[in-house]
RNA sequence: GGGCUCAUAGCUCAGCUGGCUAGAGCGCACCCCUGAUAAGGGUGAGGUCGGAGGUUCGAGUCCUCCUGGGCCCA
């Protein structure tokens, strides 16, 4: 990005010019006011979602004290035994000219050739004998390839010594095919004859050799695992020098590591003079062109698949082998013995915990399967891996001298590494006193080598660099990111760890999935579906996006669209407003002062019922929370906002709050359980709505200094009569016969009065509450009924002060309609 | 192509180790209130649990295959 935007302003032509040194410090200042840019920018965007953080302090990777702990990490590595320097086929972007790493890749589609191409024997006699049979003409092997680039390159061709084998004659030609294969080549191929001559199996073929088709050079049938019958020819083309699995088969069979392709993915000048100098991507098609002529190229087609790609510059990347660091996973540690992969498989076995559970089972089986990481990188920017090279042309590099340069950097930053001399760099080095060099070494006949660490190791040393650093403890409670990063920071944080400690640096990973648009699309920048962050918070507000968050199933993937903020917006207002009334209504309330005490309570109130309910709620909020289940958090609140608060207490309590004298016990007790519920409620929502919280908190504390965040639990208990969930039913069911006397005509509930069966006499206690509960003008018992009777009360007086008919209406000394309970309220002697 | 994962009312989601007529919220319809009002309350209608087989007395819940998403890899 940086190199980019150094070219389009013309400043590369003139770093061309410049020492090496000179030219990659200069790079790396460009690199670092683009990321000093973007930590700007994103720490912004973080601080207004009103994370915590030490925003003051935060640890940057290109910090010197960061960089020191780094290489300490790497240090440890080298001492353990498991970092080595190797010629290996590695991901290389062409674009970028460095090798990549395995998370550095994004798979996307491509359209390639895909071509099958006869390889001659060379020993006609031999062939025939492998089959059984005397040939009358030379047969070829047919192999199967997505890379023709890659033919140039090719050693061998492996096959499966216990598949079956047949040599067919194809339009003519007699080849060697996989049996199970056949059909399908001769149909993809378009090949019209066929005569299968005879049958063999794979470990007849080992040791046959072949002809190049356009190289002089002869080659051999070997054996691999990796090959399968589930398409090609089951005759593998393999190039040691352009794969993993094929340079794995070189090792053993003695082949060189032969790459001729260059750094800028041109073939250098061990190819034959119509290929040399050409890019890989025209060779393609050269190639099946020179096949085509030279009667080898049976067949050829493009076709897409999914190809693995240079995240950075979207470019495809190749296999291409160049000496670069490994971090071995099946090396032997020194300390006792087992490997990586070995500490890897314990510790994600049985010490780490995961959330969701599966992704124990994702990242064992990614373990399981890992190559060695490539480690370093070829560019300029990013943390030097501190290696020399010798007089002799030796590398060296102990864990001494890499502490020594750990120490370099951190009192002068890894800027050091291109300013200084060795001899500088290693001045905290005594190799006389190093076992891993001869006692004479002298450190100013060194050279620096330039290799750049992965970033990903950076990144995977940040339980060294950040948690232990600043004694934070290790290992972390938790790691948390996306479920890609079972691969990325999750696996690269727990091999240095093991490998520097022997322990895993997390306690427990904890996966999200990933962003999908309503249609569960993925979402990408290209196809249009993205939402910005920015414009999110603008239009709908930080709380309001938190709010949200809180209610994802976050182990899966989130289906994200504007309309979706829009509800969260509704039912965060839901929230707000349910506070915002709570408040209102605590308006002439003072704690202190108008308080009761929360156990003196009566448990057959209503009162009791919300508290008791409040209680419960702060349990199963607390729980969720500490359990990472913030989808049920977000859920219990929302209900106890919307249904215990909003449809039924606050309902319910109106009459009383705005009709009972003022400083009436009734309503003051109701008072004091909105006081705690409103306090309660601060404090749990803290967390998802911390602007909300933070507000109302204040307000209900009439201390502007109140702070919500450093409120800490309330720990509320309540004794509730333990008949109430009794009422809540006879609630249900009043109101359902409320909502069929609306037939009648009584359309408003305090036209109505309810009766009551109540046989048992449970329900007489909670009298006082029951008329509120269901919204009617009065209740009243009968112990021989059936089921909830509604009473028409529309020829009843109604009170002119609440609206009820509750039978004790008349005309007051003011004139006014007024019930008993209002008219005492306003001062007036209920005989008058 | 392989590993992991997801697919339940119009929408977003609950449904633990298989067991009453599959739940919630939103939305929708109808109604009430007008002293939470760019609010509040009530009732109600919506689902062949992606598809096809299988195990079982019984499956949304277990197994197999298929279809379609997502992540990671080849």
């Amino acid at each position: 990005m940086v190199m980019t935007e150094l070219h389009e302003k013309g400043k590369a032509a003139k770093l061309a010019g410049l020492p090496d040194d000179t030219r990659r410090i200069a790079i790396r200042r460009e690199c670092a006011a683009y990321a000093a840019k973007f930590i700007k920018l994103q720490s912004g965007q973080m601080r207004r979602l009103l994370t915590i953080a030490d925003y003051d302090d935060p640890y940057l990777t290109m910090n010197p004290g960061y960089e020191a702990r780094t290489i300490e990490v790497f240090a440890d590595l080298v001492e353990q035994g498991v970092v080595y320097r190797d010629l290996k086929p590695v991901h290389w972007s062409i674009e970028n000219q460095t090798a990549l790493a395995e998370a550095e890749l994004e798979y996307e589609d491509r359209e390639d050739p895909q071509v099958f191409v006869d390889f001659e024997a060379t020993d006609r006699e031999a062939t025939g004998r492998a089959f059984d049979l005397e040939l009358e003409a030379t047969p070829s092997f047919m192999i199967w390839t997505t890379t023709p680039w890659t033919l140039p390159a090719n050693l061998a061709i492996a096959v499966g010594p216990r598949y079956r084998y047949v040599l067919a004659r194809m339009d003519g030609q007699e080849t060697v095919v996989a049996r199970e294969l056949l059909e399908a080549v001769v149909e993809q191929c378009g090949i019209e004859e066929v005569e299968v001559l005879a049958e063999c199996t794979g470990a007849d073929l080992l040791g046959l050799e072949y002809r190049h088709p356009f190289i002089d050079r002869v080659g051999r049938i070997v054996e691999a695992d990796y090959v399968t019958l589930e398409d090609g020819t089951g005759l593998v083309h393999t190039a040691p020098g352009h794969g993993q699995e094929d340079y794995r088969t070189g090792q053993r069979e003695g082949f060189d590591v032969y790459c001729p392709v260059l750094g800028d993915g041109t073939y250098d000048e061990t190819v034959p003079d119509w290929l040399r100098g050409k890019s890989i991507w025209d060779a393609n098609g050269l190639i099946a062109d020179h096949l085509r002529e030279s009667g080898h190229l049976v067949h050829h087609e493009l076709f897409m698949h999914s190809y693995p790609h240079d995240w950075r510059s979207k470019t495809p990347v190749i296999f291409r082998s160049t000496e670069q660091w490994f971090v071995a996973v099946d090396r032997a540690t020194v300390r006792d013995g087992r490997s990586l992969r070995d500490l890897a498989m314990e510790a994600t076995g049985e010490s780490v915990d995961f959330i969701p559970e599966w992704g124990r089972n994702r990242m064992r089986g990614m373990v399981e399967s890992r190559p060695d990481w490539c480690l370093s990188r070829q560019r300029a920017w990013g943390l030097p891996i501190p290696a020399f090279r010798g007089p002799d042309g030796e590398v060296v590099m102990t864990p001494a001298s890499v502490r020594a340069v750990a120490k370099a950097f951190e009192a002068r930053g890894s800027d050091a590494w291109f300013s200084e001399s060795p001899a500088e760099l290693l001045a905290d080095w005594d190799p006389s006193q190093d076992p891993g060099v001869t006692d004479d070494l002298d450190p100013s006949t060194l050279e620096k080598m330039y290799d750049i660490f992965d970033v990903w190791f950076e990144s995977g040393s940040s339980w060294a660099a950040v948690m232990r650093a600043r004694d934070q403890g290790i290992p972390a409670d938790l790691y948390l990111e996306g479920s890609d990063q079972h691969r990325g920071w999750f696996q690269l944080s727990l091999l240095p760890a093991l490998g520097a400690t022997g322990a895993p640096p997390y306690r427990t990973l904890l996966t999200h999935g990933f962003m999908v648009d309503k249609d569960g699309r993925k979402m990408s920048k290209s196809s249009g579906n993205a939402l910005s962050v920015d414009e999110l918070l603008k239009d709908f507000g930080a709380d309001v996006c938190r709010w949200w968050v809180c209610s994802l199933p976050f182990e899966n993937d989130i289906k994200v669209d504007l309309d979706f903020f829009k509800v969260a917006g509704e039912s965060y207002r839901k929230i707000r407003n349910t506070l915002r009334f709570l408040l209102g209504n605590l308006s002439d309330f003072d704690v202190d002062r108008d308080g009761i005490a929360l156990d003196a309570i009566e448990p057959a109130s209503i009162d009791a019922w919300a508290l008791a309910e409040a209680v419960r709620v702060e349990q199963r909020v607390r729980h969720a929370f500490a359990t990472y289940a913030f989808r049920d958090a977000h859920q219990v609140l929302y209900d106890f906002c919307n249904e215990t608060l909003s449809s039924i207490y606050l309902v319910a309590t109106k009459d009383r709050l705005y009709c009972d004298a003022a400083d009436s016990h009734r309503r003051r007790r109701t008072q004091t359980v909105m006081h705690a519920i409103s306090d309660l409620l601060c404090r749990l929502l803290e967390p998802v709505v911390p602007h909300t919280a933070d507000e109302a908190f204040r307000a209900l504390h009439g201390d502007d200094a109140a702070n919500v965040h450093l409120a800490g639990p309330l720990d509320l208990s309540a004794t509730c009569d333990h008949e109430w969930s009794a009422v809540i039913n006879l609630r249900d069911a009043a109101l359902k016969r409320l909502e069929e006397a609306k037939a009648d005509g009584i359309d408003n509930p305090l036209d109505a009065g309810l009766v009551i069966p109540d046989p048992e006499g449970t329900f007489a206690r909670f009298g006082e509450d029951l008329a509120d509960l269901c919204g009617v003008s009065r209740a009243r018992f009968e112990a021989g009924l059936g089921e909830v009777e509604i009473e028409d009360l529309r020829d009843a007086p109604r009170c002119e002060r609440s609206r009820k008919r509750d039978g004790t209406v008349r005309e007051r000394s003011d004139g006014a309609l007024l019930s008993d309970r209002d008219a005492a309220a306003i001062g007036l002697d209920p005989a008058s």
